[in-house]
DNA sequence: CAGTATCCGGTGCGATACTG
DNA sequence: CAGTATCGCACCGGATACTG
């Protein structure tokens, strides 16, 4: 082990670090599931529910506060030949999250589960197959944005 | 809102999902914290605990844990001039979080602090400042491998 | 410095039941 | 379907004290 790499202390403090800052807000296990049905398109309250097996009342409690952070919205909606119905989505900030998802995903896939991945994300309009990565200065341009991506179930 | 985006159900259940499995062992504070710890290079059982304030007991618990996981690794070490102390570093699988690091830091800046960072993450090598994204697949070799990154505070 | 031991108090989970 | 209300028990956290 190199002394070099020995700190004392951490170089910044937790109140200055946005990773301490973020660890607040999702360190909770329901709040990280629900997130995960966010971005499965699941809106609908009984959904969540019935997806990750959460009771009524936890879940209510985690929806109102995510939606209070303003990482989901509550928003009504009526599909075709049935009645409104109300449901939660993600707003711009909990779309922000696609990174911390993804990055969640692949370490997952890589180290608890097999290995193996049941989604790609796919550019919407190529249909390329996206890799998430740290990638220098002259290649930002190549980066997507969270409009441009799409989350796909492999065949 | 489109409804063709509207799930009823997530494409992935919970026990095929990396995100979810993930989320077992990332959805607790104090082990979110130990690991930024863990990657600003702070080692030692006392300096984690003043660093994040949290008590011994729980920092012991924490650590067995994370050990058993195989995220952390016990060494012993020496630094010139001082006796032999034990400290916590990451392990390979441990090391592999830097994306999830990153991410979760990244979104803490933006929308949680002032949206200023405290650290960049540079190339090892020619010190280019690196940023997190998904990109294509032709661009795929220009990411950075773990072992080319370095985690600096800004200036 | 790196932990273990003990204890007590609060919270929050999950179960169940009720409501518009 | 989308919640609110109530409740008891379990666990976990923080404090304090002790140990190698």
């Amino acid at each position: 082990m190199r002394a070099n790499k020995i700190k004392r202390r951490a170089p910044v403090k937790l109140c200055d670090c946005g990773m301490a800052a973020a660890t607040q807000i999702l360190s909770d296990k329901w709040t990280l599931l629900i997130i995960r049905e966010a971005f499965y398109g699941v809106v609908r309250f009984d959904d969540i529910r019935k997806d990750i097996g959460i009771p009524k009342a936890v879940l209510s409690n985690r929806l109102k506060k995510l939606v209070e952070q303003g990482i989901l919205q509550k928003v009504t909606y009526q599909l075709e030949g049935e009645r409104t119905r109300s449901g939660y989505v993600l707003t711009g900030k909990g779309r922000d999250l696609t990174l911390v998802f993804v990055a969640m995903m692949d370490w997952g896939n890589k180290h608890c589960l097999d290995g193996k991945s049941a989604v790609t994300i796919l550019d919407k309009n190529d249909l390329q197959t996206l890799k998430l990565g740290l990638i220098g200065e002259k290649d930002f341009a190549q980066i997507r944005g969270l409009e441009d991506i799409h989350i796909r179930l492999k065949l």
